[in-house]
DNA sequence: ACGTATATTTCGACCATCGAAATAACCTGT
DNA sequence: ACAGGTTATTTCGATGGTCGAAATATACGT
């Protein structure tokens, strides 16, 4: 998005870090063999443990549906994920993670992982606790934004 | 990325915050009739606050140098930055943001800024600080991951 | 049952990104 | 000063992700 310079230490460190992360995704995703919208499809499936539709994943990622589908296709064909009829609703799919999908990615970032826990190790649960309050309190606020460009439908020129 | 389902609860609140900014994002650029890469673009330029060369640029994004020609030919099409002559190389171009770039887009921000800041008034000095490094040290992770990703050329299959 | 609304897909078009080649200027060694 | 090699940027043609519109199939309300 666009924020102005610096609200002030905090949100620099919030945008940097925002900053870094995607250019994480993006090279993640070149190692793949994928593109940002894959990646991010497969952290939404992964996030929701459960099978979702293709709607919600274009509603979630901002796609039309038709772009939905060649989507799909690509991580179907990639083996990443399954469609499977959707009992409830016949006109519907459900899509879900392939099994092995986290053997498939695991290794590119177990070392991540690792050094992210020993990071974490030093603080106290207090702190951690806190912390975790206000990454929720910056996501509520990023919600609230996505909410209002959606509304405001005007755009400034 | 891909990541583990959660590494604990703080790892999650990380990921859907991560999740969420890019989706604000993805719905600011839409908004502004821009790409995802352009935003990016205009986040790293604002954050830099100095010429950049196009070398920087592509570097940062991840592209390739044709595609940031392309990229800076849409930015300055679009008045939201400019190409002026590098005096310490010929071959270069330095790249700035247009001055009202920032009134161009700043509404768009405003009131997700002062929410942020009313967000942050209860915090003590001692927690903010300590949230801060706490995002510097996630960041710094993720930099420790791009480059291994850069590093490691194996992919796994 | 009928008409309308919704979920997904198909198809053709657009455009962001890419690879390769071209251009221009820097740099090093002689 | 010159030659050869390197670097920064651009141009051009091709690939492929996203889109809009239309098609298909099913669900829902009356």
């Amino acid at each position: 998005m666009d924020r102005p310079k610096s609200l002030n230490e905090v949100g620099a460190a919030v945008e940097q870090l925002i900053h870094t992360v995607e250019t994480f995704n993006d090279h993640a995703a070149r190692r793949l063999g994928l593109h940002a919208t894959d990646i991010r499809c497969l952290d939404f499936l992964r996030c929701m443990e459960r099978g979702v539709s293709p709607k919600e994943i274009v509603t979630e990622l901002g796609l039309k549906p038709s772009s939905g589908t060649a989507l799909l296709d690509r991580l179907e064909n990639n083996g990443l994920i399954r469609r499977v009829g959707n009992p409830d609703d016949r006109r519907s799919v459900l899509i879900e993670l392939v099994d092995d999908h986290e053997e498939y990615t695991l290794s590119l970032v177990r070392q991540v992982s690792e050094e992210f826990s020993a990071m974490l190790a030093p603080y106290s649960k207090q702190d951690l606790a806190m912390i975790v309050e206000f990454l929720g309190k910056v996501k509520a606020l990023a919600e609230c934004g996505i909410q209002a460009l959606d509304e405001n439908q005007e755009v400034p020129e």
